[in-house]
RNA sequence: GGGCGGUUAGCUCAGUUGGUUAGAGCGCCUGCCUUACAAGCAGGAGGUCGCAGGUUCGAGUCCUGCACCGCCCACCA
């Protein structure tokens, strides 16, 4: 029997083998258990994958995203949970259409030409060619989902549920189709949602103009305005009701300038005396609150603007100009008739695209809604409830401030690539057909001619349906039955609106009757953002992109993930920093050792049987109590971890303990067994390959790769398992944890750490062995002698006297509350150095005293802190004394 | 305009319901190739917890104010 293990740690020598393996094997694939099976009774646990775009690339947002995910699903599913993690991609409408038509006119083709089915199909190629890139990189990256349930949101399937919830929608009177003032982007030539919208504080101008007033030649109404072009689209004027200044003007016309149109001078409430003039211009087709005062007014609505925001043929002479240029010659027109009465600088947000940045037009146009207000307060009563609980907890804040101030949804979009809404148009009554079908005949005139609806749906109105629609819905499935809702969702704050909510939404509406829960999640993990070592935004503007598949052939996958979990903390963002991925690396390398140091022996001695989580026998040593009590303890800690969402302390309790205490002190301390003859190393090697082969699987979801490697050569090719990733996930075993042996582990470790200080601090030559004495009282006194062997190894000892409390005042001695130790040999000490060590300890404990005795002195204190801290002050005053007592005597023989 | 978060070692961050000596990694200094690992081992230095008040027997932790940094939301010209 032997153990491969190449001598150097190589990532990239085994990353890719297994990633292939995992796939290959199906280790990841989940059968939806038949009802009453025996898989049927075990708990499920269920993850949607947040659908990447189809355009997209693997960024290190993505992996931290997707490592996250993949750490608590391996950790489920090694907990003996029916674990389903479902990936597909998103067709994400606007942004693939952009980048299809960027490359349609680098061939100096456009979407124009090709027309619109053409066009839709060449989409489609793109798709199949560039598609899936984020997918094919996280199977190389070892996510562990469900390779054979990927979907994608415009699969036959999926569109037809779109279909569905949009027809249902339109029945319930939910969605409703109407002429009303809309984000357009004049870029991307469509209608927006509000949330597509991102506000950018931009310093503009506040003009003054003079609008004269019909029939009194020399009287004028001034108006403030920071988009003079718009007056082409004035329909009247808007003073407040009791602004004095023109109450003698209520009810005169006014003469709309340039255009010379008359228009009313009207109150409403809406304009603001403070502000500007007190008199408003009003534009209902360009303004939203416009909009609502034409309403009020019964005014008309004048569009003056065209589809990319040029002046339209309402605009007069200024028909054709783009916005800005006919704002520039307006101005000069005003100026020229002396009706601009002034200008001044006014910083305003000012409204861009979120996709390409233009400034988005309010325009007035005829889109489909979805009446929000209903699924929302749902949606906000399913929050409040707890029936979804949000990680960290104060976004759910968030959410219902958001919730309860939301807007009716604009679902139309005038794109070509998307889900095609479900209306039809008869030609000849104009009458709408919402139906799943294209109807033959026109319900209302029997007419023939019927188009469907140009307009195409908002990706997000089918990315909200997909925890269920991705199971089957609108069928009854079995893995509706099974998994939904979903367990868990994994996403950024940045889709908490676009996403998260509407999911929300539609879950608790479609899936009302659903008998374990409408919500479409239990809980929902908001995690950080990832930056740059100095905190920047990865942008490629920037040029501070950190690629996931660079650094991961640099440092290995387990490294990067790793590092993203160790610094997952909820709540802070992630200064990503390769420095910190070098240390992981080095921390597999040492996992890496460690293996092949069991490995070594187990060649050696050869005759050991590793079973899964060897039962650890009669242990009677100390280190192996200790060393099984710390596991079983880190065990606890990862698993509570893992329950919290706390990545940060569960790895750092794993790494702690791998490192810390199997690698530096207990490998250390059994290697004279490992070495003595076969009958003596044979069970501690038992014992040893048991620990390792349960601290292999207690990493395994942070550290897949390497894990795998390792527990199959450990097991010479007959693991027990196709895969480590299906072996059972450590818990803490009570009956292991064991505190008088960490106790007295914690005592020898403070002993041989004093004395390994002590050498270093007299320079003792690291070849030589030094013998040592020591005092202790009773236990400590028994433990030190019964464990001299591991003090004197591990310390670079020989020889151990024991010595009565005069050896405090031995020069260079180290003190404790629990002995003192001091060197035998030949003395090299710096005095002066050690008086100053002395001195400066002696300080601080007497300031530590000082504050334990005005604590204990007074009365209040006593009366109201609980005994324990009080008691536990008291011992401490106890021990400082001792210690100064000791140190004095230290000082004093310092001579 | 409204809301949220942050400020702890040179750097990046932890710090549970207030309670005995504020921790980690990296970096830094010193000594070591000790037969798993120099991607390693051992030892060490380094912090008035942003500022000012307050509550409390007791504050890094709770409250108020201030300063600085960051984020989200927003149809008043």
């Amino acid at each position: 029997m032997s153990h491969e293990l190449p001598k150097t740690y190589d990532p990239g020598a085994i990353e890719p083998r297994w990633a292939e393996y995992w796939v290959a094997e199906k280790i990841f694939s989940v059968k939806t258990p038949a009802p009453g099976s025996d898989a049927a009774k075990l708990p499920v646990f269920s993850l949607l994958l947040p659908p990447p775009n189809v355009t997209g690339r693997l960024h290190m947002g993505h992996m931290f995203e997707h490592t996250e995910m993949d750490i608590i699903i391996r950790w489920r599913r090694m907990r003996g949970f029916l674990t389903l993690w479902l990936p597909g991609t998103d067709h994400a409408g606007i942004a693939t259409q952009l980048m299809v038509e960027r490359q349609l006119a680098s061939e100096g083709s456009s979407r124009q030409k090709l027309g619109r089915d053409a066009f839709v199909e060449r989409v489609w190629q793109w798709r199949e060619h560039y598609g899936g890139a984020i997918l094919a990189q996280m199977k190389r990256l070892g996510a562990s989902v469900d390779w054979e349930r990927e979907y994608f949101t415009m699969d036959e399937d999926l569109s037809l549920a779109v279909t569905e919830v949009f027809v249902r929608l339109y029945e319930e009177g939910l969605i409703y189709r109407g002429k009303y003032i809309v984000n357009w982007c004049p870029g991307c030539m469509t209608a927006i949602s509000d949330l597509e919208v991102k506000h950018e504080e931009t310093a503009g101008k506040l003009y003054q103009i003079r609008y004269p007033v019909v029939g009194e030649a020399g009287r004028f109404v001034t108006i403030a305005t920071t988009r003079p072009e718009t007056m082409l689209g004035d329909v009247a004027v808007a003073v407040h009701p009791k602004d004095a200044r023109y109450t003698a003007l209520h009810g005169k016309k006014l003469l709309l300038p340039l255009l010379d149109r008359e228009i009313p001078l009207i109150t409403d409430e809406l304009a603001d005396p403070a502000f500007g003039t007190g008199a408003v211009k009003v534009t209902p087709a360009h303004d939203a609150n416009d909009f609502q005062i034409g309403l009020r007014h019964n005014l008309p609505q004048i569009s003056v603007m065209d589809e990319q925001a040029r002046i339209n043929e309402n605009g007069g002479p200024y028909a054709g100009l783009d916005r800005y240029a006919a704002r520039e010659k307006i101005l000069r027109d005003l100026e020229a008739r002396g009706l601009l009465a002034g200008m001044k600088d006014h910083a305003l947000p000012l409204a861009k695209c979120a996709r390409c940045g233009t400034v988005v037009e309010p325009r007035l146009s005829t889109q489909w809604f979805v009446k929000i207000k209903p699924l929302a307060d749902r949606a906000i009563a399913a929050v409040e409830k707890g029936e979804i609980v949000f990680t960290p907890e104060n976004y759910a804040k968030t959410y219902f401030e958001w919730m309860r101030n939301i807007y009716d949804w604009c679902i139309s979009r005038q794109l070509w690539w998307g889900h095609r809404i479900p209306a039809w148009h008869c030609k000849a009554c104009h009458e709408i057909t919402v139906a799943r079908t294209a109807p033959a005949t026109c319900a209302k005139c029997g007419g023939l001619q019927l188009e469907q609806d140009t307009d195409v749906l908002d990706t997000w109105f089918s990315s909200g349906l997909l925890p269920f629609t991705s199971l089957g819905w609108p069928e009854k499935t079995r893995d509706l039955d099974v998994f939904y809702p979903t367990s868990l969702l994994i996403t950024g704050f940045d889709i908490l609106f676009f996403w998260v909510a509407r999911m929300i939404m539609l879950g608790c509406h479609f899936m009302a009757d659903h008998p374990q829960g409408s919500v479409p999640f239990r809980h929902v993990y908001i995690h950080a953002l990832v930056r740059d070592a100095e905190r920047q935004k990865m942008s490629k503007t920037k040029g501070n992109v950190v690629d996931p598949i660079e650094i991961t052939e640099k440092y290995g996958t387990d490294a990067v993930r790793f590092t993203l979990a160790s610094m997952a903390s909820p709540g802070t963002d992630i200064a990503f920093n390769p420095d910190r991925t070098e240390g992981y690396r080095a921390f597999a390398n040492k996992i890496w050792n460690a293996a092949r140091f069991v490995f070594m022996n187990l060649d050696r001695v050869g005759g050991v049987s590793l079973t899964q989580g060897a039962p650890p026998g009669e242990m009677k040593h100390l280190e192996d109590r200790w060393i099984v009590s710390r596991f079983n303890r880190v065990a606890g800690e990862v698993n509570r971890g893992l329950t919290e969402y706390r990545f940060d302390e569960a790895a750092g309790a794993i790494y702690k303990f791998f490192w810390g205490d199997l690698c530096d002190w207990y490998l250390e301390i059994i290697k004279p067994r490992l070495s003595g003859p076969d009958e003596m190393a044979r069970p501690a090697l038992t014992f040893l390959g048991g620990i390792l082969e349960s601290s292999l699987r207690l990493l395994s979801p942070f550290m897949p790769f390497i894990t795998e490697e390792i527990w199959h050569a450990m097991y010479d090719g007959k693991a027990p398992e196709k895969s480590i990733a299906l072996a059972h996930y450590p818990r803490t075993d009570n009956r292991m944890l064991n505190d008088e042996a960490e106790l007295e582990m914690t005592i020898l470790q403070d002993l041989i750490a004093s004395i390994r200080n002590m050498r270093a601090e007299m320079k003792v030559e690291p070849k030589v062995k030094t013998p040592v004495r020591i005092h202790a009282d009773g236990m400590v006194h028994t433990l030190v002698s019964e464990n001299q062997w591991m003090v004197e190894r591990l310390a670079g000892v020989e020889g151990i006297g024991f010595a009565d409390a005069s050896l405090a005042q031995a020069p260079g001695a180290r003190t404790t509350p629990r002995f003192e130790v001091a060197l035998v040999y030949e003395q090299k000490m710096d005095v002066a150095a050690e008086r100053e060590r002395l001195t400066k300890e002696l300080k601080k404990l007497e300031g530590e005293l000082a504050n334990a005795e005005r604590q204990l002195e007074n009365a209040q204190f006593l009366a109201k802190a609980p005994a324990s801290v009080v008691e536990g002050i008291r011992r401490r005053k106890a021990e400082v004394e001792l210690l100064i007592a000791k140190i004095r005597a230290a000082l004093d023989g310092l001579v």
